[in-house]
DNA sequence: AACGTTGAGGTAAGCGCTTTCCTGATACCG
DNA sequence: CGGTATCAGGAAAGCGCTTACCTCAACGTT
């Protein structure tokens, strides 16, 4: 027994069989066998409690089955949203999902790739915001096509893309309905918290937002945060203390929103605020958060499922769309 | 170029030389190499794209690199929070993290258990609250051990073991001090919103909020929910229909916390609510939660350096314990 | 001039498994 | 009965790497 593990050869030795009946009896190939044989070498694999070296099959078989996920953060609500559904998928697929944590560098990134690239991972499932510089989307996009011209499928989530499928979530038009709603409200001076501004995301839901003052023939005054409660907070309080007409606030995510929330409370002000993603959170706070819904666990699901299932060869990349939907609570009211 | 993957034979061919020296300077082997030739191999490289097959080094090399980890659920903000710090060490290592969610469910824990112990990783953390009953506990000790005495290290996490490294939260003393802080206050007729019984975590908080009962003379009306919001919401509302005498609530985490001021704010009651966890979220809920803090980040990064560093050999287990905090919110006042 | 040294690179033996053939033995056919 | 399917099982060739060991040439040494 020793210390080392056991191997395919001591299980086979140990049972009086070759190492390709022993093989074959584990992986319950179609090859017939002696009952007494199968009960033998069964026996062997419990006795010396052995489980076979996955790096040895996946070399010998050279078959993928793991699928790899880029995310920025799994700790995030958002993301953690779209991993569960990436998951479900995933899992009920009989995949191995390994979640990568990118803390948004583009550097880590790409390593990533690579990584998940040499372990041979069956698809790789890009969530999240790209870039809208492009350098950094270069070479992301240099190195996942070098992996899918070695058999590798790529989906992407929440990021355009010419070459792979992808599913988007209906940024510009969330931003329209929060946009939309505060107008309707008669809110005339509002103000926006948005994400990073190199992000796509942020720009997307920035647009909707536009596009609903343009239609109200109104203007925005807009701040950048960082996505982060804390980062909301701040920006909130410097929008409260620079523009102190303002009767709404729109969060370009409801991290944020809780943030402006927050700073709100801390300055005896109340104005309006709408939120995105419509996360759990949202109805616990005080007053329950009025935000826009992306249905995050479809998302991971339909990427799941375009990473997975492999397109006619030669089609173009399919593109996915899901809806987003105004959740309306409380935080939001008629302009006085 | 071929639809197939770059393999080293292939770069080795390209460059001119033997498998052997591509890989060395590949590898950045100690061995001394012409210049010449280096610049051949990298050229080599970066036309064929050639990334390395990790599963054939893994298998040649036989190290262990990867780390795996078993959660309920990463998207469980708890468990988001010790993935973080098991992250950030482990990457520190430059190890790789493979996070598996159980969700709770003991087949799932071993099968991922044997899925990682194929995949050959150096060690496995487990993460979360144990099962009392010891059938499922049995079987996963076994495994684990199995796993062991091939070479691999374990850590766990918040849950007792007689034979690994663990780090272990103060549940016992968390509870203590959220029930010492109720009485202290002059609550007499205290609620407990606890976890699922079979649970350790529920069970060592319990222990500790029985423990200042007893010191303060009292008893508590427990009931138990699923340390969901939702559960902590209806868990709450049938205390408070049972129990109209009731002036505090403790819950053992905080989303049922959360969902026990739902329910409150629903009942148009106002009771003292203490959570536990000190969750992003209870500095965000009106009114903001009082709270028994956990160190989680720093549960994981203990349990990650744990499982990087092998103990001296033949030594016992190494437990460590990190401690509870109260933190005063405005979600507990004095007793009328 | 015969003999070690050293340096630079190649040869080939695995790592643990899967799988394609191949071998005997048994059953079935005319 | 010889001959051919049929069947259970084994031998061995890889999968793509790493690395211990070997070779060969260019040095330096007495």
């Amino acid at each position: 027994m020793g210390v080392g593990v056991a191997t395919l050869a001591d299980v086979a030795r140990r049972a009086g069989v070759s190492t390709a009946t022993a093989s074959r009896i584990i992986n319950g190939s179609s090859k017939p066998v002696t009952e007494e044989l199968r009960t033998r070498v069964l026996a062997a694999v419990a006795e010396l409690r052995y489980v076979p070296n996955a790096h040895a099959q996946m070399l010998a078989r050279s078959n993928r089955n793991a699928v790899g996920v880029l995310v920025h953060d799994v700790s995030d609500p958002y993301f953690a949203e779209i991993t569960r559904g990436l998951q479900r998928v995933a899992t009920a697929h009989g995949r191995l999902v390994i979640i990568c944590n990118t803390f948004r560098e583009p550097a880590r990134e790409l390593e990533y790739i690579d990584l998940l690239h040499a372990h041979q991972v069956a698809a790789i499932v890009v969530a999240g915001s790209g870039y809208l510089s492009s350098d950094a989307e270069t070479e992301l996009h240099d190195r996942l096509t070098a992996f899918e011209t070695t058999g590798g499928r790529i989906a992407v989530i929440g990021r355009h893309s010419h070459t792979s499928d992808a599913v988007l979530p209906a940024n510009e038009e969330g931003g329209f309905l929060a946009g939309q709603h505060l107008f309707e409200l008669g809110h005339t001076a509002v103000g926006v918290i948005a994400g990073p501004a190199a992000l796509t995301t942020t720009a997307d839901r920035l647009a909707g937002l536009r596009r609903a003052a343009a239609a109200h023939d109104r203007t925005l005054r807009v701040v950048h945060a960082d996505f982060t409660r804390d980062g909301g907070e701040a920006a909130a309080a410097r929008l409260l203390a620079d523009e102190p007409g303002l009767t709404a606030l729109a969060a370009l995510n409801d991290s944020m929103a809780v943030g402006a929330l927050a700073a709100l409370r801390g300055a005896g002000r109340a104005l309006s605020v709408v939120g995105f993603d419509d996360m759990p959170v949202a109805r616990d706070v005080t007053p329950a958060l009025t935000s826009v819904r992306l249905p995050l666990t479809e998302l991971g699901e339909r990427a799941m499922e375009l990473a997975l299932d492999p397109p006619p060869p030669g089609s173009p990349p399919r593109i996915e769309h899901v809806g987003a939907e105004l959740i309306r609570r409380d935080s939001t009211w008629a302009a006085p």
